[in-house]
DNA sequence: ATACTCATATTACATCCGTAATATAGCGAT
DNA sequence: ATCGCTATATTACGGATGTAATATGAGTAT
């Protein structure tokens, strides 16, 4: 019933990348780590502010150790759950339908996986 | 390729619910009739302010007849397709499978359509 | 001890976003 | 001519967001 939602729709872009990090490697990771890991080019110090809003906001666990370590509160399952339903939600109307045209329609979808679904699309059609 | 996304990303929630009103009447609207159809309780001077910065933006065309019509100048279909991607590329890392297999999890989404991919997510596993 | 580096904390700052107050200009009722 | 309402324009304002400068304290190399 929506409780720990809040945590989970604020994620923002920015530190969306951090949880990617953080989620990938499947155990605590230091400050360092994260940094190592990153690709956008983002100072030390932004970096830095992004896992303290992380924090704040209930998404990661800090853990003192000799140094900080981070594992996360939000998994990744249930940040992508939240998000398609934001998608749906918003965009869609509710209409989950209307997203698997769209998907079909998709030039970021790769080839096999399009194919298998643009089948499906045409079953569903079919007897509807 | 995406010379006109930089608009149709852009278009904010509380914008989104403008678009959504002007694309439901197939027709060019006024500011009177998108404010009578509008849910959201805001004030008509809020409402004026968003659609101003969806004209600036480029996703609504402003013609001046007796008073002002707006008709969208990104279409729906762009759009659903614009935000579809995104959350393809930011949330599931370009792995439309994932995507699919939150659907499939999904408690948002209603009745019959899951049994039907559900249906389709065997069929794709067992000759994968 | 000194100078550097690194982890962490505090503060900053421009832009965006949601929401709106205020101002102006035209039209219809009196 | 005046009052009031409506459409449109201009300005405001707090919070979020992306990005970072600055400060502090602990550890390390020399």
């Amino acid at each position: 019933m929506g409780f720990v939602m809040t945590a989970k729709e604020k994620i923002t872009d920015a530190e969306l990348e951090i949880m990617q990090i953080v989620w990938d490697s499947g155990h605590p990771i230091t400050f360092r780590e994260i940094c190592e890991e990153l690709q956008t080019g983002a100072k030390k110090v932004t970096v830095q502010t992004l896992i303290s809003r992380l924090v704040e906001k209930g998404a990661l666990r800090q853990e003192k150790r000799d140094v900080y370590f981070y594992s996360p509160i939000v998994t990744r399952q249930e940040y992508e759950q939240t998000k398609t339903e934001e998608l749906i939600r918003k965009v869609y109307r509710g209409d989950v339908k209307k997203l698997f045209a769209a998907l079909l329609d998709s030039e970021s979808i790769p080839d096999s996986d399009l194919e298998n679904l643009r089948r499906y699309w045409q079953e569903v059609n079919n007897d509807a």
